[in-house]
DNA sequence: CTTGAACCTTGTACTGACTACAGAGTCAAG
DNA sequence: CTTGACTCTGTAGTCAGTACAAGGTTCAAG
């Protein structure tokens, strides 16, 4: 199959796939005549494996590491579970330091019920303090507040 | 004072500095003979406004419209609030997308809870068949889940 | 056989919010 | 005068893609 049916099949933009590649996470068996990227259903199952991983929000180096052990079957899988412990902590801790930025901006928030002129406005004020010492999203595996729409086309 | 004294105050790199210079985000006001910047207590000010935004997970966009409010004092802050409920729903949505995330490692988690060999590990099975529909990081506006270290040198 | 659409190729540049240099200039202390 | 700390500009790297441009290939309809 070439890349366009690999791309529909797996839901992944072609681009992600050429990406992939060059990322040494996917890479074409051969090629055509055409010079065209074949794949097989090794291929797609590979793939579809990387973009679970990806929904899971693990990084490619995460995935790449996945890979090895999945290249290797006869290596045992304590790594495995390592790498998904890791993940798991990052993810909980991410959660724990954005329920915390929830309260801190929900608390910034009520300063200014109604409306008023900017120069009285209590966020503006509150802002322009100091932040806390605990730090909200700096020093974090797990990563900040803002994500583009992206990926459906 | 000279950007050195402005970074270790505000506890900022001196390359994010500069780098908010080029953004458009702080500009100093003259230069020293030997084209040093120079900043006053309005820009430290001004500085520790922008790194507490920050510290909230702000986009350096929203933080220029924050400013924009601040640097206009007789507009009325409805602006401002509008603002902070959309960031704050932001937030609130990528916790909820974290949740779900989070749950769905620790049920792959449990599918192997003793250390086997890889090729009957049933997380990397689990990993292999092809994700759920619903979709944990794409498509928000809040990021997905991991973010290096960095900022405190 | 030709035309045109649909597909594919490589390569480059862009995103956000920095970080990390290289190579040069400035300045005060010893 | 030299050393070392500081600063300057400019460029390139990070991550996981996205978005082109300019061209080549394939396939079906006319």
């Amino acid at each position: 199959m070439r890349i366009g049916e690999l791309a529909t099949s797996t839901e992944t933009p072609v681009e992600t796939i050429r990406y992939y590649e060059r990322a040494g996470l996917l890479t074409a068996s051969a090629r055509s005549e055409g010079n065209y990227r074949i794949y097989g259903v090794a291929h797609r199952e590979r793939l579809s494996f990387i973009r679970h991983c990806r929904s899971l929000d693990m990084t490619l180096e995460e995935i790449r590491a996945l890979l090895r052990f999945r290249d290797a079957p006869e290596e045992n899988c304590a790594g495995v579970n390592a790498l998904l412990d890791e993940h798991i902590q990052h993810v909980s801790h991410r959660i724990g330091q954005l329920l915390t930025l929830e309260k801190q901006l929900k608390k910034l928030r009520a300063q200014c019920r109604k409306t008023e002129a900017a120069i009285h406005c209590g966020i503006l004020a509150g802002l322009a303090r100091a932040p806390d010492a605990r730090k909200t999203g700096r020093g974090a595996h797990i990563a900040g507040a803002h994500r583009h729409a992206g990926a459906a086309r």
